[in-house]
DNA sequence: CGGAGTGATTTA
DNA sequence: TAAATCACTCCG
């Protein structure tokens, strides 16, 4: 008689965590197998952002592998690396975005109402803080004096946050005349000095200098 | 309003297939697509090897490029030279087998029985012809003097077929001592002179030479 | 348990 | 490095 579908205590997870891992007798799929998690007061979960959702920052799952129960620390690497990626990608989405909306005539308004970050560059998995966005944020105002020819995949429309070719700012490729550059380069002149000021009067440049994720 | 995910017809295969193209929306891939195929009956089909095992030899598909659903007259060289790769692949893979399992005792025996080609090696792809494959043996029993390591890769396991490292034999790397060698060499050598007097007794030596793929 | 959506692995 | 295939997750 083989016992199956039994709730067995979980280490890597507070005391009061079962697993179980349920095989599949049928179908397309029969032989794989489905595993699900219980709180200690029985609620069910059926998958890792479920429980992450759950349980907040209370436990860190960067490392936690949903299938087998276990911290691998070899997971840690690459979600840091995912998160770091993922958050450069939105702040610079973020930002060109507000540049572009800009007109010398507002830049200092626009950047002071730009310390506001927008919802999804702050809630970007448990380990995020605006810190951190910040600390990006000062180092891509340092990165760029090359040509610009602006963002020449169509992927980029449709999937913006992805898709940017890194070194370039969120635009289309253009065609311009010498005053459109000079006007153009005002502008960013302009947007680029009022940012930094605002920074330094915040204090929150030295909070960028400072980060601990060193290896951006 | 942008429409996504349609279906389209695909004119380059047999009527009521169509084609699908999905945008990945989210993740490290976002921005990049998936392309799908349906059957008439509505099975989906998410790869080429998928597709070509289905339609098996009903449909050429040696030029049919998956991800813009046209036949690309341009693949049809690098096919030619892929499947023939794959040919003499699943060649050495059957051959090694065969040579493996031999005692001396019943060389001959086995060398007569393997003139059935297994069913895998009769099948792959259209213009295959067991001509094609008795030049393949023909040619190979006489190009390896190289020093023997085995097969390295634990892909090979998976895939022997198209993975196999085409200058070794199909076995595992191995550590043997000198009278393993000298035993082994002596079951090769006669392995193989069985072999080729088999050949010349049914003739299909002379067939392996005159084959229609000259190029080999 | 299915299957669309995405990650991981392998290949050229 | 990017593209293609394959494997898996996750939620209905």
């Amino acid at each position: 008689m083989i016992m199956e579908r039994k709730r067995m205590d979980c280490p890597a997870l507070p005391p009061g965590w079962k697993k179980e891992e349920v095989i599949r007798k049928s179908g397309l799929s029969a032989g794989k197998s489905d595993v699900y998690y219980y709180s200690p007061t029985g609620k069910k979960f059926r998958s890792k952002p479920q429980l992450s959702r759950y349980l907040g920052n209370t436990v860190d799952l960067g490392c936690f592998d949903f299938r087998t129960g276990k911290m691998m620390p070899s997971k840690l690497q690459k979600n840091k690396q995912r998160l770091r990626n993922e958050n450069f990608s939105l702040f610079k989405l973020f930002w060109e975005k507000r540049l572009k909306g800009l007109r010398s005539s507002d830049v200092t308004e626009e950047v002071l109402r730009s310390m506001e970050l927008p919802k999804g560059l702050q809630s970007v998995g448990p380990a995020t803080t605006d810190e951190t966005l910040l600390s990006a944020i000062a180092s891509a105002l340092h990165m760029s004096s090359n040509p610009i020819t602006g963002q020449t995949s169509a992927a980029a429309e449709k999937n913006p946050a992805v898709w940017l070719n890194t070194s370039q700012p969120l635009c289309k490729a253009f065609v311009v005349t010498d005053e459109d550059i000079r006007e153009q380069e005002l502008k960013v002149h302009q947007a680029r000095k009022s940012l930094e000021e605002a920074l330094m009067a915040d204090g929150l440049a030295r909070a960028a200098e400072s980060t601990r994720d060193t290896d951006i």
